[in-house]
DNA sequence: GGTTATTATGTAACCGTTTACATTTCGGCG
DNA sequence: CGCCGAAATGTAAACGGTTACATAATAACC
């Protein structure tokens, strides 16, 4: 069928390894032999077959990212961030997704043998033992958000704990007293840090907690407006809906928007994602930001590390930061969708640091 | 290293080739002995090598996918449609981008040699002939918005020119005369097919062009600012803006809330493409919406087509049909952004059906 | 000129599978 | 009991590369 490196050592009339030498320009050939060989496999349009090299270099030069699922612009993110980071080393990227249920991430694990270098594994709801039971030992992983207790796999998540706190820290700087928050999905780790963080900043800034204002939400656009008008009915009315993400936010803002609330005058309303959108919303809408490419990214460097022996042992835990973006829902002033600047506060940087724990 | 079929075999007192009679369940093999073979697989974590499996059986059970870039909800929705078709049919998704320079894009053709069993391909500046000097010519391929000439490839196109053409039928039915449009990135062919509907529609509805009514842009939000501005300077002003994608819609928006036109009391709009945050733009905006993710899907069951040897000698050059989306900015009524269900536009559909010609 | 480095190239084993073909085992049948 | 066919299993040759090792050719040195 294609053409192979025996053919093109044929036609040139050398040996198969003289090729392979060439095409690895390892040790040392000939430059009119090089030369030669090169016009040959030119005509000939050799191009090695990467399972051929796989098998015996025992390398793939690719690395897999697992997905939950490749809905909406998160993901498209987390890929593009990865693509990247791993292009630059010279890799490619097995994108594989729709990994909701055990069975499927199971097979996908095995699937993946011999087939990539490493794995970057996204999936929520996965336990550390799925992972163990199909996953060869030597197989490089790199955890992303995923909340396994399990210490013995490398992990990035998002520091969702202190990117709330300083969000409800601004809030208050507002002069804002009554902060109502819009909770995440039950059970949700990143739901309940955000609410963690919430709670923090509201007792640190000397304002106590109430169970009123902690109003159940579950990541969905729906789920903020039924939250919305709920938050409405409180007496007094808060001053500031703190949305756990920003499909909460948006769903609160048309229910705000049907009932006639003026933001941020009436009431502030800041989310958490900073999805491409909010700034475009009028409002425009304040939200943590995060940094989701870098997380691709991350993962990816972590596991070249890894991959060239490097820091292998002691497995890496790290948070990623998230910074704030001020706009105009929370009742900072006005910019124009324009300038593509984004406003960033950077109070509190330290606490912001990548902050890793070895062990 | 990791365990082999042979280290299987060994520890199971039988040949690798039952070993792999099991795992391929082909031929007959004993019920007990099978039941034996796969305890000992199970404990030992046991999975078989991708790239031996490729070498020897001629097919990696993947295909690729090359796109220009990764950016935007665009691509990560080519990528969804392509990953859940190619799951369905048990093949892996194989993601590179940034192949926007020829060079780029060669080396990754190069690369995915004995990875891929067949390539899907989006990039708007490819040429044929870098496809065929890169390309092994038993390598199944799809091009996806390509734009080559060439007919020797499978390729599917977005239907520009019919849902331009509606569009502005629709804005005509309004009873808008005065239609301005603003166009997209000079030489693209996008916006050529874009322009060529709108005045197709025109001359159709018995209006003539007119040069003043043909804005400049360049697909970004800027460009559609500016042309919005320019737009307004006319005299007498147009009824109606129908801008070449949403982003520059997006841009128009901003331009007219500040210039402090009503929508679309004052000047209907309309955009193209149908992005997600179209629906959450108030006034929502009405715009030509394109299955982005029909498109990959589309492009992989060809891919399956043709390696499954069906229809292989005949190309197949497919327009993928847009449809309408009736929101706000055009006049239409309007609906709560809390129906998920769209208002479309069939009227047309024939034409819109999906043209194919052979060749 | 013979010995020895040094450099360029060839030979063949190996990577982990699959599979055509050969071999063994066994039940059924004349 | 001997033979045959079917079923179960084993043997070994691919698949397309890389690379340790062997070999050949050339240069360098005394």
């Amino acid at each position: 069928m294609s053409v192979t490196i025996r053919e093109v050592a044929r036609k040139a009339g050398v040996s198969t390894a003289t090729v392979s030498r060439v095409f690895n320009n390892a040790a040392a050939v000939d430059a009119d032999t090089r030369r030669h060989v090169q016009a040959v496999a030119r005509k000939l349009h050799y191009s090695p077959h990467a399972a051929g090299r796989s098998l015996s270099m025992k390398r793939t030069d690719a690395i897999g990212l697992l997905l939950p699922d490749v809905y909406g612009e998160f993901f498209s993110e987390v890929i593009r961030g990865a693509d990247q980071a791993a292009q630059q080393n010279h890799y490619h990227l097995l994108v594989s997704s729709s990994h909701t249920t055990r069975e499927a991430l199971a097979g996908a694990l095995q699937v993946m043998r011999g087939r990539v270098d490493g794995l970057v594994i996204m999936s929520p709801h996965i336990d550390g033992h799925t992972l163990k039971t199909n996953l060869s030992k030597t197989l490089p992983v790199v955890l992303l958000n995923c909340h396994v207790a399990d210490a013995s796999f490398d992990s990035f998540n998002i520091d969702n704990f202190h990117g709330a706190y300083e969000m409800v820290r601004h809030l208050l700087g507002h002069g804002f007293q009554r902060i109502a928050i819009i909770k995440g999905t039950e059970k949700n780790l990143d739901a309940e840090e955000r609410l963690r963080g919430y709670r923090q900043a509201l007792s640190d800034g000397g304002v106590a907690c109430a169970a009123e204002l902690e109003v159940p939400g579950n990541f969905s656009e729906a789920s903020g407006y039924e939250a919305a008008r709920q938050i409405m009915r409180l007496s007094p009315r808060p001053a500031a809906i703190f949305a756990s993400n920003d499909s909460m936010a948006l769903g609160a803002l048309s229910a705000l928007r049907e009932m006639g609330v003026a933001l941020p005058q009436e009431i502030a309303l800041a989310g958490f994602d900073d999805i491409p959108l909010a700034r475009y919303l009028s409002p425009a809408l304040t939200s943590v930001h995060v940094p989701i490419s870098e997380l691709g990214a991350q993962a990816i460097r972590r596991l070249f590390q890894v991959l060239q022996k490097k820091n292998r042992q002691q497995k890496q835990h790290a948070a990623v930061p998230t910074r704030l973006v001020l706009r105009e829902s929370c009742g900072c002033p006005k910019h124009s969708n324009h300038d593509q600047i984004q406003r960033t506060m950077t109070q509190g940087g330290e606490r912001h640091g990548m902050t890793e724990t070895v062990g």
